[in-house]
DNA sequence: GCGCACAAACCGACTGGCCGGTACGGCTGG
DNA sequence: CCAGCCGTACCGGCCAGTCGGTTTGTGCGC
């Protein structure tokens, strides 16, 4: 139990530091002096700095991976599931605004293998969706008059977003936000009613 | 003449390669070779490598800003003058992608005071385009059931993902996604007919 | 035309500082 | 007493920026 309090401690604080600095402006020195410990007690639990980024970008996917496929298993209309999907990523993304923030901003300083685990990962993720939306416009529900690729990128980006708006203080709460977006990026790939 | 060459070789090369690898991840001397120069010419034009970042920015927000201007004082009805901003800001980030990835990844890369006048100047712009939105709302033609704040940032996240997605080798063209993201975005922000 | 003086443009080796990573010694709990 | 855990001093490399010097351009008197 103590001994993960160090690789959390130390996380947390790379974290918080990565988002509010970026990574490349902030040194291993001040994320050891910000988590309480020692530059050799980090590198005892990480094997670079590269490490500690890594591990913010696979905590997100992992999560956002696991619910996606939560909120499918339950099952439903095709427009039900891809409303809870919608609404759960903002909430999620809300949640993690900080990672959110980095998760954006420094991928291309994460080393070659890892860019590419996380573009897979990212592109299996955008795959189900895309998936979702074919399904809806084949049912006849969502609108093809626009380019698949266009309407999925119209929704990804509101999430995207939202690290650079959003803030919890603010006088949104994120269900509120969540619902917002979700009916605002629905009803405009809908079909026209009657 | 000549001399104007040097710089504008310096910031072309510096504009690719903070682009393609990052600010913090370009070495002066990378952006000099680039250009075909030596440091001390560049040093001779720019104070810094901030200097070279920065001109970045100054040009996008100079000629974004023009551009709304310009279509404002054009005049037309407020849902008209609304679609052609959504419109041409599309537009010209897609001219500018190259800009847009810096713009946004290496925000925080920039020296305080700078960073405080983008942001002042981005407030600007996003002033005159909510103001244009409350037009449109006081006429009834839009809806007010979501906060305003809401709605341009639903706008502005899809001019901010465009760099991360949209590429002018594939098979949509820039006024092709910039209606479809336009009428996406006003199609959610209408008053529903009838 | 022609030397001359002077400034602007340009060169590139060098430096001072920082930073990721390591070597190694000591501590401590089992 | 040993094996994982951690502290600390240090190293090698890199990089923004500098600085003395050189070249190139330019106006001017003759």
């Amino acid at each position: 139990m103590k001994t993960t309090h160090v690789a959390d401690s130390v996380l947390q604080a790379a974290l918080d530091l990565f988002a509010t600095q970026g990574y490349a402006t902030t040194s291993v020195q001040q994320i050891v002096e910000a988590a309480g410990v020692t530059k050799g007690a980090m590198y005892h639990y990480f094997q670079s700095k590269d490490d500690l980024l890594f591990a913010i970008y696979d905590r997100m996917l992992s999560l956002q991976k696991r619910r996606l496929e939560e909120i499918v298993a339950a099952g439903g209309t095709t427009t039900d599931v891809l409303r809870a999907v919608c609404v759960d990523v903002v909430e999620t993304s809300i949640d993690l605004l900080p990672e959110g923030t980095v998760f954006f901003r420094s991928m291309h300083m994460l080393t070659e293998p890892r860019r590419k685990e996380v573009t897979q990962r990212r592109r299996e993720y955008h795959d189900e969706f895309a998936a979702l939306v074919a399904q809806g416009q084949a049912e006849g529900a969502l609108r093809t008059d626009v380019p698949r690729t266009v309407l999925i990128a119209h929704f990804f980006s509101d999430v995207h977003y939202l690290s650079y708006w959003y803030s919890p203080s603010g006088p949104e709460t994120k269900t509120e936000v969540a619902n917002q977006l979700t009916d605002l990026f629905l009803r405009s790939i809908t079909v026209e009613d009657g």
